[in-house]
RNA sequence: GGUUCCAUAGCUCAACUGGAUAGAGCAACUGCCUUCUAAGCAGUAGGUUCCAGGUUCGAGUCCUGGUGGAAUCACCA
């Protein structure tokens, strides 16, 4: 219909004004709701070419769009803006098409292949808030680009190896006297977890004590004990010491487990996994490669540098004197084993928006180097999550755990639903799925409904929500849809000359907004707009289904009318569901 | 100190990228279950969009300056 629309304005300017417009300049808006009508058309940017008053203009566009297109019923002026009303036959047979419809919203015109990157955890510790957000962040892009049609890879790149690794093997070493997630019955990340803790406060008493022994604080730290065996024992990990690594081995793998838990209990998965481990050396030729051909720069010392000056920036280090690589040739060495494994057109980083100049000099590297596929590279930035006090840290203790979240989001679900009352027959199995279901489900909303770019301060002693803008709003409303269509089993027509209600109008053209949407989010790589879509959805259809009887509407063709209503719905509800990872219930 | 980002109702967030009288939810208040799920619906109240200028038919949105906050500027990742 917006073609169409656009078409008849533009056909209208040459023939009222004589005046060509192409119809990509044309702008349609969707109408302020506080006003009559669907579809908007602001004259304002073309009184130069109209010659006339703003109401003038408008009225004699609107009269010639109403004589060129049969589906609009009528037209009416405010100011300059110039708001068209549909026929509701129309609403109806676009209804009707969407019931017979394969898929609802359209595909990409070129679709691309795109690697989304995400999670990205260090083997130290178990996933925090953060990392939750990342996830459901980088899931949810993926998923919503995959529907639109382009071809997605999931990938995690786990940082496993490091002096921060070292410090929880370590501090296991020396304090856990053989302590397996079996013998504890402590989940794998968080038995490590516990030890990388242990290394921080063990440290820091040590330190403490030579501090206290007359010694400087640069001092203390430089004759640290633990700090010294830390280190080598990265040495000796790096040369491949078999003990190290076996240790090495050991702790990541129960790591992983209880990575593999948190992953599927949220919903995510990934394509491929790349290690720091088995990637970290890679930059190395990239950077001598730049070297030779004289693209970077070699230091007396021997270290080798990119000059970013030209562009503003400093200098980058990209391998030490004695020849180790540091975080940037990693990740050099990495973006090009990702291209020629894959050969991706974008390479999207879901990584937090405290490395945007990591990914400004990561990008500019690449291009210097001539690796055709930097154009490619895209830092997904997205906002941290705070709490109150501040940055969340692992050391102090002043996280919010992953694990203990989702199992107070399951608690909270299940104390609301008994206090509803409704899950009368369900089984123990059902009433668990359902906790579940709607815990995890008011988690994801909450965070994915959230502009990605924008911080999250996430107070931990207020519970979130599941009433309002929740996610538990919109699958009570998929429910409240599902419990209608249980009643419901005959095929359905559509009688095109019923005169609908504002609340139906409404809803059908929120309903076909969803391809703007889409490719909005697309574009934007940002599920929050799905997500509001989402709400709106299961705001229009609650406000129409208490104003409208469905399955008793006074005769047959309302009836069908209505429940193809709700059965358009309940397949928008899940196809946005899906897109933000939210499953939905049959009843609650 | 340099660079970048942010500031909207008491709180949490929107505002279709420059459009109409800045909208939702939470919290407060008022109505609505003999009817397909009231985890809902309808309504009341709540705003100098941090401040001061500028650009134009029109600014929360763009530009300049200021105030307040955050991140980053590692031979950490």
């Amino acid at each position: 219909m917006i073609p169409q629309l656009k078409q008849a304005i533009v056909k209208a300017f040459s023939t009222e004004f004589d005046h060509t417009v192409s119809v990509e300049e044309i702008k349609i808006e969707n109408t302020n709701p506080q006003f009559e009508g669907s579809f908007t058309f602001v004259v304002f940017p073309y009184l130069r070419v109209t010659r006339k008053k703003p109401e003038e203009s408008a009225e004699i566009i609107g009269n010639a769009v109403v004589q060129e297109l049969t589906e609009i019923k009528d037209f009416n002026v405010v100011k300059g803006f110039l708001n068209f009303s549909l026929k509701d036959a129309y609403w109806v047979e676009y209804l009707e098409s969407l019931t017979q419809a394969k898929r609802l919203g359209t595909t990409a015109d070129k679709p691309q292949k795109v690697m989304v990157e995400y999670s990205s955890p260090n083997t130290n510790k178990p996933l925090h808030l953060g990392h939750v957000r990342n996830n459901l962040l980088g899931f949810s892009i993926a998923e919503i680009l995959e529907y639109y049609g382009h071809e997605v890879i999931k990938v995690n790149l786990i940082n496993d190896r490091g002096i921060h690794i070292c410090k929880s093997m370590l501090a296991y070493q020396k304090f856990a006297n053989g302590e397996t997630p079996e013998s504890s019955g402590i989940k794998g990340d968080h038995l490590v977890g516990k030890y990388y803790v242990e290394f921080d406060i063990a440290h820091k008493k040590e330190l403490a004590e030579l501090v206290a022994s007359g010694m400087s604080e640069d001092e203390a730290k430089a004759s640290s004990t633990l700090m010294n065996e830390a280190r080598e024992m990265l040495g000796k990990w790096e040369k491949g010491d078999e003990e190290t690594l076996a240790l090495w081995n050991k702790l990541n793998n129960w790591v992983y487990k209880g990575f593999d838990a948190s992953y599927s209990r949220m919903g995510v998965s990934f394509e491929k996994f790349y290690k720091e481990s088995e990637t970290y050396l890679l930059g190395k030729k990239m950077v001598m490669d730049g070297l030779e051909a004289g693209i970077l720069f070699q230091k007396e010392d021997g270290s080798i540098w990119a000059d970013l000056t030209d562009d503003g920036l400093d200098q980058k280090l990209l391998l030490r004197a004695d020849g180790t690589s540091v975080y940037m040739t990693q990740d050099l060495g990495t973006a090009d084993l990702k291209y020629a494994d894959y050969g991706m057109d974008t390479s999207i980083y879901v990584v937090g928006n405290e490395q945007d100049y990591h990914f400004k000099v990561l990008r500019l590297i690449l291009e210097k180097l001539g690796k055709t596929y930097a154009s490619g590279v895209f830092h997904m930035s997205y906002g941290m999550v705070e709490l109150p006090e501040g940055k969340m840290k692992t050391r102090e203790g002043k996280v919010v755990d992953a694990d203990d979240l989702m199992d107070e989001m399951y608690e909270t679900a299940k104390l609301r639903t008994m206090e509803q009352g409704k899950t009368d027959g369900l089984s123990d199995d059902e009433l668990h799925g359902l906790y579940e279901t709607l815990g995890l489900g008011a988690l994801k909303y909450f965070l994915l409904k959230v502009d990605p770019t924008k911080r999250i301060v996430f107070n931990p002693s207020e519970t979130i929500d599941f009433q309002g803008n929740t996610g538990t709003f919109i699958q009570y409303t998929y429910a409240r849809c599902k419990s209608v269509l249980r009643n419901w089993s005959d095929s359905l027509t559509f009688d095109t000359s019923l005169e609908l209600e504002p609340t139906e109008r409404d809803l059908i053209a929120h309903l076909f907004g969803f391809d703007a949407k889409l490719e909005e989010a697309c574009k934007l790589y940002s599920p929050s707009i799905i997500a509001q879509y989402l709400y709106d959805t299961a705001k229009f259809y609650n406000s129409f289904y208490n104003q409208c009887s469905i399955l008793k509407a006074e005769n047959q063709s309302l009836i069908q009318f209505r429940v193809g209503l709700t059965a358009v719905t309940v397949r928008m509800l899940e196809t946005c569901g899906k897109l933000l990872g939210m499953q939905m219930p049959e009843k609650m």
